[in-house]
DNA sequence: CGGAGGCTGTCAGCAGTTTGTCAGGAAGTC
DNA sequence: GACTTCCTGACAAACTGCTGACAGCCTCCG
């Protein structure tokens, strides 16, 4: 009984990496390259969600927007605007929008957004809550750290490479892995930034870093959490 | 219900290899030897993940990653790239790759993404999960190995040897077939060192090495893991 | 029964690879 | 403009894997 959700957008980095991660999360997702057949499979699909990049060829977001409340569709539709197009974004809100992201976006930022919407309509069964491993303890709705008690201040990107390796519950997660989930589609940064931010992760929540007990180094794969 | 995966690749040996360690472990496998051909059984086939060499006679790779993504092609493709030619990899990325494996590539590498990417699609289904022999646990998802509750640290090599092993099922492993599974299909090594490789296995996991009970030499043939 | 030849077990060292760490600068944020 | 965050490149450290040599064991034949 998963749920379907239909991305319409034009850059394929985006939608394929887009896709990945949805699909990672459980969600049954149908990439769409331009307005006109957005509209075309959303009409068909009839997905449980709708993300919809308001810049696309042939027909753009709004018209796609207009034209979906109009026939009087119901799903969530989250809007994608570019920086600094407040505009667009507040347009695309009266239009009917439910939700928007601003262009460049974490994958993690987007994930939480989708799932936010959809357990507003479907009584979600999310994963959200607090995931606690040795005496830390992590909030995924606050995006708060507190180990031991006491309140650890990770930085966005430390935060969201902390939540990737709880989503692996144990198993190893590649650096593609990491990559693609905490970075999205943008995946040519050089690998050692993840090991970069991995040593930050261990100075902050690890009782002594140079011999981590959670945060583990598979040699050749990746990394793991040991809760 | 066996899932279908295309291997498109002009090296026959590889092709061939990949096609046996596929089959082993249930696919069913379509191979194509070259890039016009790759993409024409694609579209007849519509296999559940392709396998796509990036170098091909006739029609390279990427002509073939661009054009089935272009027709809206929406199951996962791994691309396979040379050592060393990063800017390969990030474009085979750009065009909407799921995920790379660089050659030489162990055999067990590339079944380890392949499982990664179908479970993907198709959820649920947990992966490998967690093999027994004597007192000795192996966890494939978080390459882990505990004898007796306690941890045991392998290297990637005798993790990947132990795994080999143990697909056999008992079954005796040759020492070539050992080098092509967990080294490349391209075994240049010396024999020596599966040999080597086995001794610190057995040091590691058996509670006499020099009478192994799980281990067990097969004279003039290979190895084999008594369960 | 003894011995030669072939096969496997074992060891230690080196070279190459992988990871840890740090600091500087670019970019973004308030 | 001060501050934070992030990425990169370089270097250091740690680890792994391969090799070659030698010893021990098995098998088979004389």
């Amino acid at each position: 009984m998963s749920q379907t959700i239909l991305v319409v957008e034009d850059n394929t980095d985006l939608a394929y990496g887009l896709r990945n991660n949805l699909e990672i999360e459980g969600y049954q997702v149908t990439v769409a390259a331009d307005g006109r057949e957005g509209l075309a499979v959303a009409r068909q699909l009839r997905p449980d969600l709708l993300i919809l990049d308001l810049m696309l060829p042939e027909l753009d977001g709004f018209r796609v927007l207009k034209a979906l409340r109009e026939e009087g569709c119901d799903w969530p539709i989250l809007i994608l605007t570019a920086r600094g197009e407040e505009a667009d974004k507040v347009r695309g809100l009266r239009l009917g929008a439910d939700d928007y992201v601003t262009k460049p976006f974490g994958v993690l930022e987007l994930l939480a957004r989708v799932e936010a919407l959809l357990r507003r309509t479907t009584r979600g069964q999310s994963l959200g809550g607090i995931q606690r491993f040795g005496a830390v303890e992590v909030d995924l709705g606050s995006r708060s750290v507190t180990s031991g008690g006491a309140s650890v201040s990770l930085t966005p990107k430390e935060f969201d490479l902390l939540v990737a390796l709880l989503k692996r519950d144990g198993a190893v997660a590649s650096r593609f892995d990491l990559m693609s989930t905490v970075w999205s589609y943008q995946a040519d940064v050089s690998s050692r930034t993840v090991d970069t931010h991995i040593a930050e992760l261990r100075r902050k929540l690890e009782d002594n870093p140079s011999q981590p007990q959670y945060i583990l180094t598979v040699r050749k794969t990746g990394y793991r959490l040991q809760r």
